[in-house]
DNA sequence: ATTATTATTGTATAATTGTATCATTGTACT
DNA sequence: AGTACAATGATACAATTATACAATAATAAT
């Protein structure tokens, strides 16, 4: 993987780890849809903790770069997040939108009860982020 | 078989699987008696391993819905348990909402503007329903 | 028709991968 | 010294995959 660290900088090693990874993507050293090494691998190579590499892909993973899989592995996502245009945003919203509406009805449940359980949903929702 | 994964919402890809399948019984597009693909096939489909398709398959069996045999295949029950039956339902529609919602939310649109959508969607289709 | 062989199906177990939690270390600031 | 906090490490865990296996079906051989 060629990924120099340096541990003397005082820079954390998990954000030494994300930097040089987004520059390897920037210019194209690595390509999108392609798999990165694994926490372990890429941490035995860096000899350091596969948790501090694990941080820095959960970094990369939230900033919507790659995808950490548990179980398969970590991926270089297609389309880095340069902002889907407006137009493309509602387009997926309302297609959404109209198949959950589909989806539900067959279900046979009538338009008052998805919209109160959708109002639940998001109850819920919001009192979990509470923490 | 039509059945759509999301590898990157953190829901374990066999639970997936067991609510989509749950779906299509609960809604008809999955017939009691009717055969399920092969643990292989369905697994090449969705770019998984067939391990990862038993394990649905097995909490399937397990909770009646579905007759695992090997050798043999996978088929749908005839008679769902009776209290199973209106308990899949809800279910079915439950993890239908809530992956609405979350992808509705990841595409950046605020509560209430999801269910005006939605509202919106609803007398669209009553309209359409006149003749 | 019967039997043997091969292919296809689900099952069991271990290995690999990322995740969660807590302990340890080091550094800055009182 | 002592405290607080961030970075890193150790350990246990859950999801997925890899491999070998057993049961059933399909086919070939006789």
């Amino acid at each position: 993987m060629n990924l120099e660290l340096d541990f003397r900088s005082g820079i954390p090693i998990y954000l030494q780890v994300v930097d040089r990874i987004r520059e390897m993507i920037a210019d194209g050293r690595l390509k999108p849809g392609g798999q990165l090494p694994t926490v372990r691998a890429l941490a035995a190579e860096l000899r350091v903790n596969f948790n501090t590499v694990a941080r820095a892909y959960r970094i990369l993973d939230e900033a919507g770069i790659i995808s950490t899989q548990q179980g398969r592995g970590t991926y270089i996502l297609e389309n880095p997040p340069p902002a889907e245009s407006e137009s493309m945003r509602r387009a997926a919203f309302a297609s959404l939108t109209d198949r959950y509406l589909a989806d539900a009805l067959r279900l046979g449940f009538p338009p008052e009860e998805i919209l109160a359980a959708l109002r639940q949903q998001m109850k819920s929702k919001e009192e979990g982020v509470e923490k």
